[in-house]
RNA sequence: GCGCCUGUAGCUCAACCGGAUAGAGCAUCGGCCUUCUAAGCCGACGGUUGCAGGUUCGAUUCCUGUCGGGCGCGCCA
């Protein structure tokens, strides 16, 4: 509907400029086709006249006015006015609004789907949790993120890739090895011989004792078996990294989560894929050696100070396997990159980018895309939950999902703009009360589930048909927020997705169920008048199916009873 | 000290990349179930958008300064 309305305004454009009421070099301002806020300003307002008042040299409502005369008449504009300042209102006509309905009918489950990412192929990395304990809410907001994003992007046409990146070789890696070996020799967290770093959480004496018994546990493909030799370090090391891997597909699992890649840092090492980095980086000139170490020149490329890549000890820092991993991504045809991540790691999107750019390989200056999110505060009787994975204790997100449910959980941690701060209260969440925000959607879907049974029961059958002739009857105010709030929803998927936002998905859903609520306590669907019932039914069906479809880009059932 | 994020109703948060009278939920108060599910609806209360300037027809949004909060600033990951 945005659309057709600019390219009206578009075309009045062109006819003021041929009739010389514009000058003829005027460039087309960067006007918006919006929302309106208030009814009474009709469906959407432009600020087209306002932005042209200097090339026309008129007042703003003098411009509005010659530019409404020259809008192309009829379609689906009913009527149009001017208000305020100088902004064109355009008021709908009921037609727009039948087929708007007819179009959810026919696409389903796809409406509001497009196809603007044109196949692009798009990697969403998220998760990327290093297999050293279960996920915590941190990895939940990330999760749940990512999972969302990813359905955007194909719900607007790209070719979308889930990723999930870890570090199997490294540093806490090693840690957590030798926290199962000291586990394994029945050292307990704190006593004499338990390592300084140690992993003091239970998990770990669950893996020792499952290598100790020689289980086998499954992960990424692979399988392995507990050697049961305490001395075998490496052993230990294969066997816990697949052990926790494996706990964690578990609980993503159950909180709706998939991914398509597993990507080892490892490979990277074994792969060549780091050396041709350093090379390349090298071999373009972005590098210099200083102090026995390897620097690169980040400095060119924003950063506020170069950075080491190989320390003198001949290892790397820890950023550039990551430039490595992001380029692979890249080589492997990532067309756009999404990168889900914690903002207390926002020092290092600086580095990977910088190392990206210095490569010369016509990475694009945003490659790779960060979504970054703040940390989460839990609170629980009032009190906040302290998280210290160290320590051992440690909410974890199988914790929250066992006691608030999926669906809760992800919309507690969706419904927030990523770049906020967040307030997780476990009491809310695991609350099967109104006050929690996701059943007021859940049940808006069950309800129109509950009227259609209702119907049947009263022996009355639904004609679509009917409905749709006798569409124009729905003109009250709550039937009419219901139609505008229907048809938003393309726009805000096309929004959500754009700027990499799916809270707007969770907020719109509320909007909506919010209009279908009130339209049912208004009025009532099962009417004696055929007309009207099918009509009303048709309204309600529709919205339904939005409720659907929004909820499914959520990763929230649409429960038909509650 | 420097960088990034952030500051909106008592609380938790929105506000469509500059628009019209800043919106919800919770909490508080008052109404609505002999009528399709009350996990619901309707109403009331609640604001100098941290503060001070600036940019322009117009600022919660952009710029500068300032105050408060979070995070990051290592040849750690």
């Amino acid at each position: 509907m945005k659309d057709q309305l600019r390219n009206l305004v578009l075309k009045a454009i062109d006819s003021l400029t041929s009739a010389g009421f514009l000058p003829a070099d005027a460039t087309v301002p960067a006007f918006v086709v919006e929302r309106t806020r208030s009814r009474e300003h009709g469906d959407f307002a432009t600020n087209v006249a306002m932005l042209l008042t200097k090339a026309a040299g008129r007042k703003p409502r003098e411009v509005a006015e010659t530019l409404v005369a020259a809008l192309p008449k009829g379609g689906l504009i009913d009527r149009v006015e001017i208000a305020g300042p100088g902004f064109i209102n355009f008021f709908l006509g009921r037609d727009a609004y039948k087929n708007l309905l007819s179009e959810v009918f026919t696409q389903g489950n796809d409406f509001g789907r497009n196809t603007t990412g044109q196949g692009r192929m798009v990697g969403v990395e998220y998760v990327s949790a290093n297999p050293t304990g279960p996920l915590h809410v941190g990895h939940g907001r990330n999760a749940v993120l990512g999972d969302c994003l990813a359905r955007l992007l194909g719900a607007t046409g790209h070719d979308v890739r889930r990723e999930f990146y870890y570090n199997d070789a490294g540093v806490q890696i090693q840690n957590l090895a030798i926290s199962v070996q000291a586990r394994a020799r029945g050292i307990e967290p704190g006593a004499d011989g338990w390592p300084e770093a140690g992993y003091r959480g239970d998990y770990i004496a669950d893996v020792a004792r499952a290598y100790l018994s020689g289980e086998s546990v499954q992960a990424d493909g692979r399988t392995v078996t507990g050697a049961k030799d305490v001395e075998n370090l490496d052993a230990i090391r294969e066997f816990a990294v697949a052990a926790l891997r494996h706990e964690q597909d578990l609980d993503l699992a159950a909180f709706g989560v998939e991914m398509d890649v597993y990507f080892l840092e490892s490979s990277l090492y074994s792969g060549g894929k780091v050396e041709e980095t350093v090379r390349e980086l090298v071999k373009h000139g972005h590098t210099y050696e200083e102090g026995g170490a390897l620097w690169l020149r980040s400095t060119d490329y924003g950063d506020d100070k170069d950075r080491v890549m190989r320390k003198s000890d001949g290892t790397y820092t820890y950023f550039v396997p990551d430039v490595a991993y992001h380029l692979s991504k890249w080589q492997r045809g990532y067309q756009d990159a999404v990168t889900v991540l914690g903002s207390d790691h926002h020092g290092t999107l600086m580095r990977v980018k910088a190392g990206l750019q210095a490569l010369d390989q016509g990475i694009p200056k945003d490659y790779p895309h960060y979504v970054l999110y703040q940390m989460i505060t839990v609170m629980r009787g009032g009190e906040e939950v302290k998280i210290s994975k160290r320590a051992g204790s440690y909410l974890t997100l199988r914790d929250l999902i066992d006691e608030a449910g999926r669906d809760a959980t992800r919309y507690f941690l969706i419904a927030r703009k990523s770049d906020s701060q967040l307030v997780f209260d476990i009491d809310l969440a695991r609350s099967q009360s109104n006050d929690n925000p996701v059943y007021y959607i859940q049940y808006a879907h069950a309800r129109v589930c509950r009227v259609l049974e209702e119907l049947g029961e009263r022996g009355f059958t639904y004609d679509r048909e009917a409905g749709m002739a006798a569409f124009g009857e729905l003109q009250s105010e709550h039937e009419t927020a219901v139609m505008v709030e229907l048809a938003r929803y393309p726009e805000v998927v096309e929004t959500a997705a754009t700027n990499l936002e799916p809270h707007l998905v969770a907020q719109y859903l509320r909007e909506l169920a919010g209009a279908l609520h009130s339209y049912y306590h208004e009025h009532k669907w099962i009417v004696d008048d055929t007309g009207l019932r099918n009509a009303r039914v048709t309204l309600a069906l529709a919205t339904r199916q939005v409720l659907r479809n929004g909820l499914d880009l959520l990763g929230i059932s649409a429960p038909e009873k509650m």
